[in-house]
DNA sequence: ACCTGAACACCGTTCAAGT
DNA sequence: ACCTGAACACCGTTCAAGT
């Protein structure tokens, strides 16, 4: 057999959805999520932008599977982690999603913007509404439990993807913040300032996991 | 006296600060952050899209300005509620943030895309850090809960307006979600479909919200 | 069947020139 | 001082026409 489906009659095509896919996460990488056009897809793929559009309907329909690719393996990634701990596990899914999202240039940025409803996302989301309700939460509850851990994840990674551009980018936060913050009548943020400013985004990751799972293990 | 500095020599300007930010949040309302444009905000004030950069550097400034706006009032608003329970005043600040958010059209997005430092925002995290340092926290625990806080609401409140656009603008979600999930092995999902295509959002974020004060409750 | 070429209807931003 | 006019360098998307 040649291909699939149709004896391959013709030339075969340079395109097709799965080598896109590929080239757009390498430009995504390379490039970030502003410099992502169709056209400059195109160029990197030697084609004209128009001839993307026999593969994706939309460039949302692009970012959609580029974000579904992203949580490949994820739910798998987190199967193997935890043991028989409904917490460790629940933990060690949100950690497989915020490196997923982590692993890619602006991965948060494009995950917030889309809806996948493939595979990847579907299988994360059954294996953590599966975790809760093996640990005994209500159907409800490890329904809101997943929204509530895939929010946190979202919201702090998209805080944390912006930060590490910012500093890598040059744009001065921390001095800013720090003169800003003791030019203003801001007592309690002039206290908390060291905490404020630090990069240690793995500690404040681990903090408001840790605090969701303490408020789920009081509700069970 | 005229108005404020120079004595007004000349034609009085038609564009200023505040009027441009009241027309753009009007825009934005009425046709979205993907319609808020430089041309159609200048159409809407009668003028030229390059006479607005005298008064915006760049768009993303215009854009830092309108959350900066979105926030006002939020940390006054809450200081009312709550009295003396930190955890009611922490939630009553949540609250105020995410009903800030959701008063504009993609409000969240808006948000979660700019980084202002101007006094509401300030104002807002001061007040947060300062009933968690009131409340007995640790400096840097008050600072981590006031990020993971703000992290939840921002994206829980993204999840929740991009649901309610898709409500409305007809993209049948829970149809093809309920298909989805039936025909796959979703096993978990199909148990909790009731409580994952619920749109009682705010039931989500006090979900949510609880948790995260339950576990500061417990680290204290 | 698959891609090109060219167009349509836009963008954000800059800047000389007018008033 | 403030705004216009016009340009620059792009966008996403469509679609007849070629091969």
């Amino acid at each position: 057999m040649s291909s699939s489906s149709s004896p391959a009659r013709g030339r075969p095509p340079r395109l097709d959805r799965a080598r896109t896919l590929r080239t757009a996460l390498d430009l995504l990488d390379r490039s970030g999520l502003d410099a992502l056009t169709m056209r400059r897809l195109a160029d990197a793929m030697d084609v004209q932008a128009g001839a993307l559009y026999r593969y994706f309907a939309t460039k949302q329909d692009l970012l959609t599977a580029m974000a579904e690719r992203m949580m490949d393996g994820v739910a798998d990634a987190a199967a193997d982690a935890g043991g028989d701990d409904w917490s460790e596990r629940l933990a060690a899914l949100a950690r497989a999603m915020r490196t997923a999202l982590l692993a890619r240039r602006d991965g948060a940025r494009v995950f917030a913007g889309t809806h996948s409803t493939g595979a990847n996302i579907l299988g994360f989301a059954d294996t953590v509404v599966g975790v809760m309700r093996a640990a005994g939460f209500p159907d409800d509850d490890a329904a809101r439990a997943l929204y509530t851990v895939a929010n946190f994840t979202v919201g702090h990674t998209l805080e944390e993807q912006a930060a590490l551009q910012e500093e890598s980018s040059g744009t001065a936060d921390p001095g800013v913040l720090a003169d800003t913050v003791a030019t203003g009548p801001y007592p309690n943020l002039e206290a908390g300032l060291p905490a404020l400013t630090s990069t240690d985004f793995t500690q404040l990751f681990e903090f408001g996991l840790g605090l969701l799972i303490e408020g789920l293990r009081a509700r069970r």
